[in-house]
DNA sequence: CTTTTGTATGAATAAATGAACATATAAACA
DNA sequence: TGTTTATATGTTCATTTATTCATACAAAAG
């Protein structure tokens, strides 16, 4: 029996829940074999049924949360996807049948 | 580049979402090698800080979700782990460092 | 029957979240 | 300089969430 201390299960619990959110999930799809991707091509990738300033919301939450990470050069803003490890979480989800 | 599936993606979030709780991963764990248990033995795994009628909104809502599944006998309630992918999720998030 | 045990339910509340909208800022360009 | 482009910020609102507390209910025990 494994015995995560709390500290970590905390920390587990934050980062599930900045990232359990389809936009997100969208965002991690984009960048997981990237290095990096600006805002436009972000929002390419997703469709343009999502609001400019909606997306930049989740990426600053995601940002201020650790996940990503941001490079501004210019007037394009980069970001990038720090936490890997979410990506093998893409990879478990992708696997159980939807219900 | 995979390309997941909207329906997906929301079915994804919403069982992230269900588990982004620490007291909820703590529920996967004490359940992960077992075939079931009781609240009790629930209860007792996880600790008394946590009371007894949050620990049953907890399972309740996870049951709801159906990331658990119920099975009463007698005066005992047992819950079972029905999506067992969230064990290879803790699998993954083990392994990064908390920040 | 009455009490105790195990678990669920419901209400109240506080806090967090997501969406939408308007506006701000800074860089690039005309 | 004035305008456009790329992105962020702040506000409002509705919805969801977590917690606590009190109470309900059914099964078991006395």
């Amino acid at each position: 029996m494994r015995n995560i201390p709390f500290e970590k299960l905390d920390y587990i619990s934050m980062v599930l829940k900045t990232i359990s959110h389809p936009i997100r999930l969208k965002i991690i799809e984009a960048l997981e074999n990237k290095d990096r991707l600006n805002v436009q091509d972000i929002s390419k990738y997703i469709g343009d049924h999502v609001e400019q300033s909606l997306l930049s919301h989740h990426l600053i939450k995601m940002k201020d949360k650790g996940i990503l990470e941001c490079q501004k050069e210019g007037q394009f803003v980069y970001y990038k996807l720090l936490i890997r490890e979410v990506v093998s979480l893409l990879d478990c989800m992708e696997k159980c049948k939807v219900r």
